[in-house]
DNA sequence: TTCCTGGAATTAGAG
DNA sequence: CACTCTAATTCCAGG
C-alpha cells in the first residue's frame, strides 16, 4: 500500500516539482537534454539567461516584449512559439553566437509523448531523443565535459545569484529531467504527472513511476547535473553529508559527512532514481546514496559531458548546470553506503557508470535508508497523511524556485500566520538535527492558504530561501531538513528540485488549508562544498540569513495553475551565539517619510543596545555609497527589543519622487543588522503610505506601529491594504515589476533585451565571477512572476484577479534584475503597470523597492533602475544633492556587495563617523 | 536509541 | 608571513 501511495505521491510530487520550477527555468538546456520535441535548442542556452528566457519565452509568446515570459503556468505553452521565440534569443543571449565552435545542436522535433520521452529515460534520453531529434554536439573536448572544471570556466557562472538563475537554469538541468513537462511538448493540459516523477522518484520507484516519468528521464538529467555537483569536490568532505543531512536528518552522525550539497544533488539523484520508474539499470545499489548516487551516476557522466559541453558553449550561465563539479575539488566522499557504488572518478564528479541509472536504481534504494536523502523521498513519512492523496499536479510546469511569485492571486492568499523565530541554529551534516524551526511563541510557524474552497488537498512546498537584498531564491548554503519524530505532528516529505530540497507538506481542507510547520529544520552545508560548485558565485561566509519559502500550486479548472509563494521573515542561522549578538531589526514603525525627516521611528527587533547606532545609507546602483548619515537614537528608550530613532533628513530635500534608502543598526564593529529599507518621499507630496496606526505590531512603548521587515521584499502596501492585515500579497515579496526600461546589467552588452530581462540576476557576483560572461547576465535571473492582483489588492476582493488564474509569465522588467512578471493571463490588469503597486515612481512603489533590496540595486549597475530606484533617485544623483552627500566610489565588486553587504558598509564608509564607530 | 540542545574546541579565513 | 580576531565546523555531553 505504501508503495502505491508513495507512488502516487511521487507522481504527485514529480509532476509539479519537476515540471514547474524546472521547466520554467530550465532552459533550453534542459530541453535539449530532454529533447523536448518542438524545441530546437541552441546550445548556447547554456547561458542561464538564455535559459531563463527560454522559459520565459515559452509562455511569453503572449508578451512579445518581455523576453522572459515564462510559460510556466499556462499550460499551453507555446512550444512552438517558444521554440521559435526561444531559439533566436537563445542564440542571442549573450549575443554571442556563442558556442560556435563547440556547439551542440539539438533539434528536437517531435513532440514526444511524454511517455516516450520517459521511456528514453536516463542518458538514454538524450540519446534517444537524440535519435528522434537531431542532436549535434560539437564538443571541444570530451574531457571538457567531464571535467566540470573545464566547463566551469567557460561557463563561469555566477552561481547563486546567478543561481537563481542558475538555479532555475540549473533546475532546468535537473528540471528537464524532472519535468518532462517542461518540455514544451507537453501541453499544459497534459497532465504532467507522469513526468513529474522525478522528484518523487524515490518513492516512486515502483510502478507508479513508470512510464510517464519521462520526467524521470529528464530528471536524470537533472540528477546528473546535480550529481555533477556531488561529484564535485565536495569530496573535501568525507561524505556527502548532504545525503544524510537532507535525507534523514538523522544521519547526522558526526563522523560521516556526506556532502551536503550533494545532498541536494543527491536528492535529485536519489530522486531521479526512484522516479525514474524505469528502473534503470542503475539500479545500482546505492542506497542511501544520496549524494553519492548521483555522483556515481554514469548518467551524470554523460549528462555532465553534455552539460559541460553546453556550458562551455554557453556563456556562462550554463556553468551552473550540472557540471558544477569543481575540480578543485575535494574528494568526493562517498557515503559509502554499501549500496552505493561510489566511484570517485577522477573527474570528480563523474559519474559512475551508473550515473543515470540512479533513477532506476533508486527503487532499490528505497529500501535503503530513509534518512538518506533519498530516504526522505522514498520513505514516505509515516505520517498519517498519505501523500498519495495529493493529486498530481496537472500543471505542466511549475515555476522555478528562483522565480518570484505573489503570495496572493485572485481569491487565494497564502499567508504565514505565525512567523519563525529570527534565529535558528542550523545543523551541519556532521551533526545531528537541531530540531525544527520554531516560532517566537515557542510553537512553530504556521502557514495557511486562504480562499481555497476545493475539497482536494494541496501540497505546500517549503524550501530555504535567501534573505539578502537580492531576489528571493533558494539558498545555496542551506537546505530545509525534514524533521521527524514523535514531536512532529505534520507529515512531510522531501523532494529535490535542482539543488534545492523541498519539503512537501499537505494542506488539507479539513485543517482549513492550514499547516503547522513543525517538521522543518535547517541544514547548513559547508561553505567550501558549495562554493566549489561550478557556477556558484555566492559566498557562504556570513551569508547566514535565510527565509522559509512556502509555495502552493493550485490547479485551475481551466488547466492552469496558480502558484503562490510567501517567504517568512529572515532567520539568522548563524551557529551559536555569534549571530545572536547581532542586532536584528524585525519591524519598523515608519517605512517612508518626507525627505525632511524628523519623525521618530520605532524599531522592533533584537539585541539593541544603548550604544546602538542607526545609520541611514543610500547606495548607488553600483554599490557605491551615495549618502550615509547616523540617525539620532533615543538612548534613553533603548531596550533590547526596541529602539527609537529620529528619521534623519534626506540629503536632498527636493526629491521629486520617492527615494529608497537603507538603514541598519550597528552595535559595533561587525555587529550590524541587515539593511532595512526606508523610503523618502517628496516633502510636498502626501505620504502615500500611511503608517499603520493600528495596533498592528505596535510596540507600544512608542506608540508607533511597526511594519514588519519590509526589507525583505515583502513590501506591504499600507496605503492600500489594511494595516492590520499582513499583506499577504506583499509578503510574497515578489518584487514589483521594475520598469522594463530598467537598466540592463552593465556588462551585458548587446544582449537582447530579453537577455537582460532574464538576467535580472545581474547580481553582482554573477558578473564578476563569471569572466566568461559576456554578459553579466550570464547569470540568469529568475524571472519574477507577478500576480496582478497581489500587489495592491486586498487580495480576495478583486474578481479580476480571480479571473486571472492562469499565470502568464511575462518577463519582468528588463530591469537589471531581470524581474519577470508573471501575469495572469486573464487578469487584464496584470500587465498594466497600474495594477502593480510597484511601479516605480508611484508612492506605492515602496513595495517595489522593498522587494528589491538596495543592495540589489547596487548589484547591478543597471539594477538601480530596475530596483525601482526611482528615476528620481537617479535624477537626484545627477543633481547635486542638497544635503551632504558622501559619495564613495568604491569599485566594489558586485559580488562582494551582495555577499558582504554587512561588511561593506564598513569598508565603504570610511568617512562617516558613525560608521567608523561601528567599524 | 534517536533526537535535540547547549557549549566548547578546532579549523579556516579575512584582515 | 606571522598574528589576531571572527566565522565556520566539528565534537562532546547531557537531557
Amino acid at each position: 500500500a505504501e508503495m502505491s501511495s508513495q507512488q502516487e505521491e511521487q507522481e504527485f510530487d514529480f509532476s509539479y516539482l519537476f515540471e514547474d520550477s524546472q521547466a520554467a527555468q530550465n532552459e533550453p538546456d534542459r530541453d535539449a537534454y530532454n529533447y523536448t520535441p518542438n524545441v530546437s535548442l541552441p546550445i548556447g542556452m547554456g547561458n542561464p539567461c538564455l535559459s531563463t528566457q527560454y522559459h520565459t519565452l515559452q509562455s511569453s509568446p503572449v508578451i512579445p516584449v518581455s523576453s522572459c515570459h515564462q510559460t510556466g503556468y499556462s499550460v499551453q505553452n507555446d512550444n512552438h512559439a517558444v521554440s521559435s521565440y526561444y531559439l533566436p534569443q537563445a542564440l542571442r543571449p549573450n549575443g554571442a553566437p556563442a558556442l560556435e565552435s563547440p556547439r551542440i545542436e539539438i533539434t528536437a522535433y517531435s513532440q514526444y509523448p511524454e511517455d516516450e520521452v520517459e521511456a528514453s529515460g536516463r542518458e538514454d534520453h538524450i540519446i534517444k531523443r537524440g535519435v528522434n531529434s537531431i542532436v549535434t554536439l560539437t564538443l571541444p573536448n570530451v574531457d571538457g565535459y567531464r571535467d566540470p572544471s573545464c566547463l566551469s570556466p567557460a561557463s563561469s557562472i555566477s552561481s547563486r545569484s546567478c543561481n537563481s538563475e542558475a538555479s532555475s537554469y540549473e533546475s532546468g538541468f535537473y528540471n528537464y529531467d524532472n519535468s518532462p513537462q517542461n518540455s514544451p511538448w507537453q501541453s499544459p493540459s497534459v497532465s504532467p504527472r507522469g513526468s513529474s516523477s522525478l522528484l518523487s522518484c524515490p518513492h516512486a520507484i515502483g510502478p507508479a513511476a513508470s512510464p510517464h516519468h519521462s520526467p524521470s528521464n529528464s530528471p536524470q538529467i537533472g540528477a546528473m547535473a546535480e550529481e555533477g555537483w556531488p561529484a564535485q569536490p565536495r569530496g573535501s568532505r568525507p561524505n556527502s553529508p548532504s545525503c544524510s543531512g537532507v535525507g534523514g536528518g538523522n544521519s547526522g552522525g558526526m563522523g560521516k559527512r556526506k556532502y551536503s550539497f550533494s545532498g541536494s544533488s543527491y536528492q535529485q539523484t536519489s530522486c531521479s532514481p526512484n522516479q525514474s520508474p524505469t528502473p534503470s539499470s542503475h539500479g545500482s545499489p546505492r542506497v542511501s546514496v544520496t549524494d553519492e548516487n548521483w555522483l556515481t551516476n554514469t548518467n551524470q557522466y554523460t549528462n555532465l559531458a553534455i552539460v559541460a559541453a553546453i556550458n562551455a558553449l554557453t556563456t556562462d550561465g550554463m556553468a551552473d548546470m550540472a557540471e558544477g563539479i569543481p575540480i578543485k575539488t575535494r574528494k568526493t566522499m562517498l557515503d559509502l553506503s554499501p549500496s552505493m557504488s561510489l566511484k570517485v572518478e577522477p573527474g570528480g564528479e563523474d559519474l559512475g557508470p551508473e550515473g543515470e541509472l540512479r533513477h532506476e536504481e533508486y527503487p532499490s534504494r528505497l529500501s535503503l535508508k530513509k534518512e538518506n536523502y533519498c530516504g526522505g523521498f522514498l520513505d514516505v513519512p509515516q505520517h498519517p497523511y498519505s501523500w498519495s492523496k495529493p493529486k498530481p499536479y496537472l500543471s505542466p510546469s511549475l515555476p522555478a524556485l528562483d522565480w518570484q511569485l505573489p503570495s496572493c492571486s485572485g481569491p487565494y492568499n497564502l499567508q504565514i500566520e505565525v512567523q519563525p523565530k529570527s534565529h535558528h541554529r542550523a545543523h551541519y551534516e556532521t551533526e545531528g538535527s537541531r530540531g525544527a524551526v520554531k516560532a517566537l511563541s515557542g510553537g512553530h510557524p504556521v502557514v495557511q492558504l486562504y480562499g481555497y474552497m476545493e475539497s482536494e488537498p494541496l501540497t505546500l512546498q517549503l524550501f530555504i530561501g535567501t534573505a539578502d537584498d537580492r531576489l528571493l531564491r533558494p539558498h545555496a548554503f542551506y537546505q530545509v531538513h525534514r524533521i521527524t519524530g514523535k514531536t512532529v505532528s505534520t507529515a512531510s516529505h522531501e523532494v529535490m528540485q535542482s539543488n534545492t530540497k523541498i519539503l512537501e507538506i499537505p494542506l488539507l481542507p479539513e485543517n482549513n488549508m492550514r499547516a503547522i510547520i513543525d517538521c522543518a529544520g535547517i541544514l547548513k552545508l559547508r561553505n567550501s562544498d558549495i562554493e566549489l560548485r561550478k557556477g556558484e558565485t555566492d559566498i557562504g561566509r556570513k551569508n547566514t540569513r535565510v527565509r522559509l519559502v512556502f509555495r502552493v500550486h493550485i490547479n485551475q479548472p481551466n488547466g492552469r495553475t496558480v502558484s503562490l509563494q510567501v517567504a517568512s521573515n529572515p532567520i539568522e542561522c548563524v551557529a551559536q551565539r555569534s549571530a545572536q549578538e547581532l542586532p536584528l531589526v524585525e519591524k519598523q514603525s515608519v517605512e517612508s517619510y518626507p525627505a525632511t525627516g524628523g519623525k521618530m521611528m520605532l524599531l522592533g527587533g533584537l539585541n539593541f543596545l544603548p550604544e546602538s547606532k542607526v545609520v541611514f545609507v543610500e547606495k548607488a546602483q553600483d554599490g557605491h555609497h551615495l549618502w550615509e548619515t547616523e540617525a539620532k537614537v533615543d538612548k534613553d528608550s533603548v531596550k533590547t527589543n526596541t529602539l527609537v530613532v529620529e528619521i534623519p533628513p534626506y540629503r536632498n530635500q527636493r526629491i521629486s519622487s520617492p527615494v529608497q534608502v537603507n538603514f541598519y543598526v550597528c552595535n559595533g564593529k561587525r555587529k550590524r543588522s541587515q539593511y532595512q529599507r526606508f523610503t523618502y518621499v517628496p516633502a510636498n507630496v502626501p505620504i502615500i503610505k500611511t503608517e499603520p496606526t493600528d495596533e498592528y505590531d505596535s510596540l507600544g512603548s512608542v506608540g508607533l506601529s511597526m511594519h514588519s521587515k519590509p526589507y525583505y521584499g515583502q513590501p506591504r502596501l499600507t496605503s492600500i491594504m489594511p494595516v492590520a492585515e499582513p499583506d499577504p500579497c506583499l509578503v510574497g515579496g515578489y518584487p514589483p515589476c521594475p520598469p522594463r526600461h530598467a537598466a540592463m546589467p552593465p556588462s551585458s552588452p548587446s544582449s537582447s533585451p530579453t537577455l537582460h530581462d532574464l538576467s535580472p540576476v545581474a547580481y553582482n557576483k554573477c558578473l564578476p565571477n563569471s569572466p566568461t560572461h559576456a554578459a553579466p547576465p550570464g547569470t540568469i535571473a529568475p524571472p519574477i512572476q507577478e500576480t496582478p492582483c497581489c500587489p495592491s489588492l486586498p487580495h480576495p476582493t478583486s474578481p479580476d484577479h480571480n479571473s486571472s488564474l492562469a499565470v502568464l509569465h511575462s518577463q519582468g522588467s528588463p530591469g537589471s534584475l531581470g524581474y519577470h512578471h508573471s501575469v495572469y493571463a486573464n487578469s487584464s490588469s496584470s500587465s498594466s503597470p497600474v495594477s502593480h503597486p510597484s511601479t516605480p515612481g508611484g508612492p506605492a512603489e515602496t513595495p517595489f523597492f522593498q522587494a528589491y533590496s538596495p543592495s540589489q540595486a547596487e548589484a547591478s549597475g543597471s539594477s538601480a533602475q530596475a530596483a525601482g530606484s526611482p528615476p528620481s533617485l537617479l535624477a537626484e544623483d545627477a543633481t547635486p544633492p542638497s544635503m551632504d552627500i558622501t559619495i564613495k566610489q568604491e569599485p566594489q565588486e558586485l559580488d562582494q556587495m551582495y555577499l558582504d553587504d554587512a561588511i561593506k558598509p564598513y569598508l565603504n564608509e570610511a568617512n562617516n563617523p558613525a560608521i567608523h564607530d561601528c567599524l
